[in-house]
DNA sequence: CCCCAGTCCTGCGGGC
DNA sequence: TGCCCGCAGGACTGGG
């Protein structure tokens, strides 16, 4: 479930294969059941993208954000099983959106399209002018991997829910999901019920230098891929961050920190939350 | 303000 | 063995 470090994981990957190129043109690929959700229509999106040049590929939160030399952006949404790649998808089957190049002006070799591959077919893609662009920045919150302890300080006292549904709240930080909230919140020593805006100082501490030794490590890992196999890098590759979680997924097995404890699965939110009812207490 | 259930969707695994 | 159901959850919506 692509979060922070697959999404950049997935630019970092597409971005030296798109930076400076010209897209000659998008296609919707024929979907089984629903067409991938778009704004504008299909139609609109397409005239506008015809012939224009990547400037940069960048992240925001959990999107990728592709700018184009007519000010406007491309923003992709992957939510599940969404995946950007270069080239063609390993498999046709989901294959959502193509988006084919203009010949690379040094190297008439390099990968001449893009496509995007959406199992579930939750993803989105939307277009978006200045103004929009600036617009969702605004509802967004920070980076964690660009956050002070301040910055944390200020982003969890807005709200007294249990940091854990804070964590997941993409107006409050951006960029975290189910996985790294709960190795997050692990390393960190919280409890996920604790209201946010109750945590000491030294909590918010350990949390940000938590947020920022997982989500970096992550990265280098090119993120998590779980045993359903979704997750792949824009070269098609497996992340390996999997073998590092220390509760996601582990209920029933013995905490790796403390090795008395057996890590518990509770729901928050309605979503899964792994924990360690000794290591982490409010 | 915040929670909950429902919505979209597919593949997998548990239970019978 | 085969089938059905529930579960996985990111973002969003509408009701309480």
């Amino acid at each position: 479930m692509p979060e922070l470090p697959e999404v950049e994981t997935m630019v970092r990957g597409v971005r030296p294969h798109l930076q400076n190129r010209t897209i000659i043109r998008m296609s919707f690929l024929r979907c089984r059941r629903r067409p991938i959700q778009t704004d504008p229509r299909p139609a609109a999106m397409q005239r506008h993208v015809r012939n224009t040049v990547i400037r940069k590929v960048a992240r925001l939160g959990k999107r990728i954000v592709v700018h184009l030399n007519t000010h406007h952006s491309l923003v992709i949404e992957p939510r599940m099983t969404g995946l950007l790649l270069i080239g063609a998808a390993p498999t046709t089957e989901h294959r959502r959106i193509r988006w084919c190049l203009a010949e690379h002006p040094n190297h008439p070799e390099a990968p001449n399209a893009f496509e995007f591959w959406d199992r579930r077919g939750l993803g989105t893609v939307r277009l978006l002018n200045p103004e929009q662009l600036r617009h969702l920045r605004q509802n967004l919150g920070p980076d964690p991997l660009d956050m002070s302890v301040d910055d944390w300080q200020i982003c969890l006292a807005r709200t007294r829910r249990p940091v854990k549904n804070a964590l997941l709240d993409q107006t409050i930080v951006a960029g975290i999901g189910n996985i790294y909230a709960c190795e997050i919140l692990h390393r960190s020593r919280i409890s996920p019920h604790a209201p946010a805006a109750s945590l000491a100082r030294s909590r918010i501490e350990r949390l940000a230098a938590a947020s920022r030794v997982i989500l970096r490590q992550a990265i280098r890992c090119e993120g998590s891929t779980l045993s359903d196999g979704t997750y792949r890098s824009a070269l098609n590759r497996n992340g390996r961050y999997q073998n590092l979680h220390r509760v996601y997924q582990k209920a029933g097995t013995r905490c790796p920190d403390c090795r008395r404890s057996v890590i518990r699965r509770i729901v928050q939110a309605g979503r899964s939350t792994f924990y360690c009812p000794s290591c982490q207490k409010h």
